[in-house]
DNA sequence: ATCATTACTGGAAACGTTTCCAGCAACAAA
DNA sequence: TTTGTTGCTGGAAACGTTTCCAGTAATGAT
């Protein structure tokens, strides 16, 4: 069942067919309706590889996806999912490792799949001009903005909370509670990173209130999994630093650091605080409930969306949207 | 860049080109060098909707998730993915909710995308050959076994436990400590169900051992989610119900039921024990740690891709593959 | 010397769309 | 009556491959 088959049995040439299929104005409400009825009649959907051949793009987004280990991600892909679907687009998703380059792997789906735009979901945040240069279709940074050097950069768009200001308000919640030993729990990975930026929140928030800024409290951990979270901060006990509270970067991290605290006979929040970032389901219902400042997952996927179809459709130009967290409180701080 | 490019530029017709591609034999080792020569130094990729347009498909496989809020999926994705990119395919996800239907979307799906197969991550397990027969391409079922009506259906491919016998073994891990009132969180949404069978396993060992089955003990929520689980577990205590052990048919679900009981004041596992079934990673950093039977996640990843690019191939027949999980004993658990 | 076979090659049709272009009818303006 | 203009339509080229078919040259068998 092809165009011509619809052609041939509403009476009217393929052209108008194809006419009717893409809404084009320019045809009689009459031969518009007499097509219509066909085609629902032998629910005709068109071939996608010819349009997409002739059309010379296809209805492809990437998503790339770094470290999918990290639970947070996954409602946002899912919004993403679905708001893409809306727009009329295909997901094609790619997930990487710590060992992937997503510029590597952005390029080579771009080419082999035609994708129209790329999103990128978690990652570094330092790419060069020059490494992003080998990407010919428009993409978006979600959860991250692109910082090349020391300074933003405007080049892109991207839809991220200002990470460094939100790690600054989680610490501040710590130190308005009257902490002053509060240790840090980051990536190690990669200098440039959601990780380095809520890092230097932290740093920010210690010195803006005279506070010491200790690198022996400063937890290192390899990836945004429970597991080295865990272990990092095992180590980092297990080394004798002591602290009244830790600032995770990441739910899932604090989550990991919790056991951690647990097993070395601290608790939580009785002898450690604990706030973190993000708002995945889970950190409502481990016990203690983890306070956290919850990112706006849906809203995030669907902006992403939005600012690459616009992108993809030539109208609107870079913009860098900032969304906010809000505090969950759970029960996993205390006054000091 | 074309392949009528590459032609030109190494002096052979288009049709020695595509061969070479595609590694036809019947190509001259000469010819061959030549034109792989130019494709390197050019680094050419073939039109993608071209070949599909011609070859009349594509190389898309569709992944059809139900419920991804269910963390369980999150590694088996994750495996499934890698798996179909290095056989070369490329994965469409789509991830319904529980108003839709998965056969319906799947249907749309291969028709709009051309895929070359299908897989289903989690859903409905009673899918009758009618409704099954509105796709035209290989699929295979992840996580669950289809069984219309009553019998097991051996007309399908799948990858999953099995269901029922395993979570036999869970409950009668609680009747081994001592355990006779227990409790089972499962899934309201639909009676064929993985829970349903699970639901089945329960009774079984109850029975098995001469323990009553009584209705009231069973906790019904609506959907995987923790939110669900918690609500549903917490009316139930509320209802006045009680009870010394739980078990919940998934991990997600575990963890809801521990915040209802830990809100009223039932200690795990000192008032109540608890076991599940998955093995999520959080479940494993939770205090108490639960106890699960764990899927070998990645195993059923890609044993299904496997499974469906016999499929596509053309060889191998339809098969159940039962895989079998392993007790991860947390502390949730105790004897009575 | 002739014929059959083999190994390779090029030409061309096909896949199912979109889109450009030309054409036709109807109608309004001159 | 002629000349534009508008609204709609059909024909045909194009998109970039794969694959069938016919053809050539070289080799081997008779």
């Amino acid at each position: 069942m092809t165009i011509k088959d619809i052609a041939r049995i509403s009476g009217v040439a393929v052209s108008t067919v194809s006419r009717v299929i893409n809404n084009h104005p320019d045809v009689s409400a009459e031969s518009r309706e007499k097509v219509m009825a066909v085609i629902r009649e032998h629910n005709f959907i068109p071939n996608n590889s010819a349009r997409d051949l002739v059309r010379t793009k296809s209805d492809a987004v990437g998503l790339i996806v770094r470290g999918s280990q990290n639970t947070f991600f996954v409602d946002i892909i899912h919004s993403i999912e679905s708001a893409l679907d809306e727009a009329g687009y295909t997901m094609v998703m790619r997930q990487i490792g710590s060992n992937d380059d997503e510029i590597t792997c952005a390029a080579s789906m771009e080419r082999d799949k035609r994708l129209l735009g790329i999103i990128f979901l978690g990652g570094r945040s330092d790419y060069s001009p020059e490494e992003l240069a080998v990407l010919t279709v428009p993409y978006v940074f979600c959860t991250f903005t692109n910082s090349y050097g020391t300074l933003k950069n405007t080049n892109y768009s991207s839809v991220s909370i200002a990470d460094e200001e939100e790690a600054m308000k989680a610490v501040e919640e710590l130190i308005g509670r009257g902490h002053k030993d509060i240790a840090a729990l980051i990536s190690a990975s990669d200098d440039h990173s959601i990780s380095q930026l809520r890092y230097l929140g932290y740093v920010k928030a210690l010195k803006a209130h005279k506070l010491p800024v200790d690198d022996s409290r400063v937890i290192r951990c390899g990836s945004f999994n429970m597991k080295d979270a865990y272990e990092a901060t095992k180590k980092k006990l297990e080394e004798g630093v002591r602290f009244t509270a830790v600032f995770a970067i990441a739910d899932n991290m604090a989550i990991g650091a919790m056991r951690a605290l647990r097993e070395a006979g601290i608790d939580v929040p009785g002898d450690c605080s604990l706030i973190s970032i993000d708002g995945i389901e889970v950190s409502e219902y481990i016990d203690p409930m983890l306070s956290t400042l919850t990112q706006p997952m849906k809203e995030m996927g669907r902006k992403s969306v939005e600012q690459l179809a616009e992108l993809i459709g030539g109208t609107g130009k870079h913009s860098q949207i900032t969304v906010t967290t809000s505090l969950r409180e759970g029960a996993s701080m205390r006054n000091i």
